[in-house]
DNA sequence: AGATGCTCCGACTTTTTG
DNA sequence: CAAAAAGTCGGAGCATCT
């Protein structure tokens, strides 16, 4: 099967740089809000023939699948998932894949052959509340966790990359794939100064090549790296790139996304700096 | 105030390409 | 086989809603 989601060339077309500066409509005129129908038309059966069936399209679109309304609320014990209820023949109400008309079906590709990594959380909170998904009987301690497992179940997707409109559920997922477009590779191995744009293609590559093996433990959280987007600069410290792209990229999204009050908090240690820093030349003159 | 949604990021993983 | 790209979940912070 070929990789349909491998990026191969840039769209034209897309010239915007920044989506984040697209409204909602705009840059997912795919987004369903928040509704049950669009899943409850979509059984589980159905997906999966169409994911065999799937096209070349990418990896197409999910929408909001209408959160809670899928999942079934039970005690870890008592409510163990189970796949070979959810996995049942689609109901023959089911319409036939492509003919409910769901906005933005038209650029919502199909989804990727269901990938066989499965993870069940439910084991390990027996005594606690577990969401589970309807569709693949996964199980959640937060329904804000289902929320979102349920995206991956829809077609459609929010977050559509300008340059090629791949779609993606997550503004995260759209960032670090916009990086394959922009050329922006955060992070760099000292020793052959070879440069990647995740943080685990380093760190894989740091192990295989150079026998370099992280030593950090389970979960452990690495040193943050703050990168700008719009050139890929990267500086220790958020205030470090909110100075940086406050100068150099002044009308740059980040900045409007940059929360009110940490940009109200950064924004005074910049007046401070900039106050010192016009105190200081004034002294050398 | 608590619930919920959105966003962000780390981490682990798989799949495909060259 | 290494690298690239992507899928997904855990966790957290913030904003908005009820």
């Amino acid at each position: 099967m070929p990789k349909v989601f491998l990026v191969k060339r840039r769209n034209p077309v897309a010239a915007i740089r920044s989506w984040d500066e697209l409204p909602d409509e705009e840059r997912a005129d795919t987004y369903i809000p928040v509704s049950l129908d669009c899943m409850l038309h979509y059984s589980t059966e159905d997906y999966r023939s169409e994911s065999s069936s799937s096209s070349s399209e990418s990896g197409g679109g999910h929408g909001d699948p209408g959160g809670a309304d899928l999942c079934r609320l039970g005690s870890g014990s008592a409510q163990e998932p189970e796949p070979s209820d959810h996995l049942a023949p689609p109901a023959a109400a089911a319409p036939e894949p492509g003919t409910h008309e769901e906005p933005g079906l038209h650029l919502a590709g199909k989804r990727p052959t269901a990938r066989s990594k499965i993870k069940f959380t439910t084991g390990t909170c027996n005594e606690a509340t577990v969401y589970s998904c309807e569709l693949c009987g996964k199980g959640f301690r937060l329904q804000r966790m289902l929320n979102r497992h349920l995206k991956c179940h829809n077609q459609v997707k929010r977050h559509l990359c300008t340059f090629c409109g791949k779609g993606f559920n997550d503004t995260f997922d759209l960032k670090r794939h916009v990086r394959t477009h922009t050329g922006i590779r955060p992070y760099k191995c000292e020793i052959c100064n070879k440069a990647f744009t995740q943080r685990c293609s380093l760190e894989s590559h740091l192990k295989k090549i150079h026998g370099v093996q992280q030593q950090y433990a389970y979960k452990q959280r690495r040193d943050k790296l703050y990168v700008c987007e719009d050139c890929g600069y990267t500086g220790p410290t958020q205030e470090d790139l909110y100075l940086h792209v406050n100068s150099a990229h002044p009308g740059s999204a980040f900045l409007k996304k940059t929360s009110k009050k940490l940009a109200a908090i950064l924004q005074t240690k910049l007046t401070s700096v900039l106050q010192r820093n016009a105190k200081l030349s004034e002294e050398d003159k």
